[in-house]
DNA sequence: AACCTAAACAGAAAAAGTTTCTATTTAAGA
DNA sequence: TCTTAAATAGAAACTTTTTCTGTTTAGGTT
């Protein structure tokens, strides 16, 4: 399990909370918001709060486990994260707008140091929507 | 005035409210959020409230006055910009991290239907941040 | 297997942010 | 000037998020 020796390199700890919440990830088509998940936990767990899901969303994101997602407005989202953010894996995600999958996007197009528009270029934030390529195909197959 | 061409064409009244809340985001060096132009606002209107400007700023927002500025966390920040944001005209944002400066990019590098990682891209979402030619001209001459 | 300790936990509470509602006022066209 | 759709104030409700405190637990150590 890559997440787990992730949570371990950081320092925290495996709880049974923990391995739920990645599980319902992994389970999840798409990227979830803090409530979303504490429903889906309720079932297990029945007495667990929204405030630590908030703690743990926070804790696997920090330690690399989840990347929390822009561009659905001002909803707080996570998904899982394939590959740990660390300065020298940078990388990019894009969404399937139908599914949910989450893509590594290993290439990025933005540089830190080059000009742009006469700015020197220090930072910058990406996030990518699509089809995926499964869905892509069932689309062809309805209208086909 | 560029704005209050945006305004009218949306067919929006052009208030004294909206005509001070667009010179305080001209006078500002950066982004601001709503609690930021209330506080400003009250000098010069006494009685107004917090819900009038998040009112406000969607409605500047939403005929291209403002824009939406993401990459400040969870916060919700908006800015001046300077070219309607229509479907022909196409452009994202780069922000002096020191000195809030916005430049317009117009070169996106992003095109609609392009494939990344086995997607098709169908929208993206780029917020820049950068160190601007004023801003760049004041560091050299700092540490000169 | 029984400790030990830092971390996680639940739950209440508070704080912050945001939206909704209604009655009143106003911008701007006729 | 008259008319009307839009903007406004203010209260209230609502949602989201953080803080706090005391209790429990994971995981390493003995
Ligand atoms: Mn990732
Ligand atoms: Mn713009
Ligand atoms: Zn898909
Ligand atoms: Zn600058």
């Amino acid at each position: 399990m890559e997440a787990h020796s992730l949570i371990k390199d950081a320092g925290l700890k495996l709880t049974p909370r923990r391995r739920a919440m990645i599980a319902h990830f992994s389970l999840s088509s798409g990227p979830l918001a803090p409530v979303e998940l504490h429903e889906r936990l309720k079932a297990e767990f029945p007495r667990c709060g929204l405030p630590g899901v908030y703690r743990n969303l926070e804790a696997l994101a920090d330690c690399g486990v989840l990347f929390r997602v822009a561009g659905f407005g001002r909803e707080r989202r996570y998904a899982l994260c394939s590959q740990p953010h660390h300065e020298e894996h940078h990388h990019h995600h894009i969404i399937c707008i139908s599914c949910g999958r989450v893509g590594q996007v290993e290439e990025c197009l933005y540089q830190e140091g080059m000009m742009i528009d006469g700015f020197r270029l220090v930072g910058h934030l990406v996030q990518l929507r699509g089809v995926c390529a499964p869905c892509a195909v069932k689309e062809s197959e309805g209208s086909g």
